[in-house]
DNA sequence: GCATTAACCACAG
DNA sequence: CTGTGGTTAATGC
């Protein structure tokens, strides 16, 4: 049994739940642990439930007519998913681990009732939705009009602020992933980092990188 | 035309 | 998995 009344990490929603209500959430909730590189949940499968991201880090994809598309980044802690849990039976998209992560999952069922009875729980949803909606319509327009070194300084960057929130950092993805997260080829992602690093903007040795010229990456990135 | 951008291929560490 | 060079197609002066 979870003992959610311990953990650190409740979001803003969950903390608005009735005392009544976190103790039927504690009892219908499961902890999962995934190892680096493990499905979460897939795309095409029944979604039963609520993914909740406790530790870790995700990516969200989804399978494109040539190859997979990385849709979103995401930090602990957030739910994962909820579009995909509430908008269609069946997941429109997958999430896989891209560290070790653990992963509390909450029955849909459960989680519509708070929903249902709970408003200030419900307000506190919606807000999250819409923040993930406004950063996709940045994504969007972004991934649309801005040229490939634009869109890898603007991916750098948002990275080292939403994700890690320092300027070095482990980055996550393989530089194949990279190019499916900018919607560009590894061989293109490749060029520009070894640009970016000839020209002092960023240092990187394997997956180690360091933002150097914040203020240059920021122009590139605006100017597309 | 000529230059730029970026994708695809191939091959080597 | 990553780095590079060659080639090619599209787009913009």
């Amino acid at each position: 049994m979870q003992q959610c009344n311990n953990c650190i990490i409740k979001c803003a929603a969950v903390s608005s739940l009735h005392p009544e209500q976190f103790e039927v959430m504690e009892n219908n909730t499961v902890e999962v642990h995934f190892k680096k590189g493990d499905n979460i949940f897939r795309e095409g499968a029944l979604s039963l439930n609520v993914a909740f991201l406790k530790s870790g880090i995700a990516k969200i994809h989804k399978r494109g007519p040539v190859r997979e598309k990385i849709l979103r980044i995401v930090q602990s802690p957030s739910y994962i998913g909820l579009p995909t849990s509430f908008g269609d039976k069946i997941n429109h998209f997958s999430a896989t681990a891209i560290v070790d992560t653990s992963v509390c999952f909450i029955d849909i069922n459960l989680f519509r009732n708070f929903i249902y009875n709970n408003g200030k729980f419900a307000y506190e949803i919606i807000v999250e939705l819409c923040e993930n909606e406004l950063m996709d319509y940045q994504r969007y327009t972004s991934q649309s009009q801005k040229q490939i070194p634009g869109m890898v300084a603007e991916t750098l960057l948002c990275i080292s602020e939403k994700i890690f929130n320092a300027d070095s950092y482990n980055f996550p993805l393989t530089q194949s992933e990279f190019g499916d997260l900018v919607g560009t080829s590894r061989e293109s992602v490749s060029r520009i980092l070894s640009d970016f690093s000839a020209n002092k903007l960023i240092e990187f040795k394997g997956k180690k990188f360091k933002i150097l010229n914040k203020k240059l990456l920021k122009q590139i990135s605006e100017k597309g």
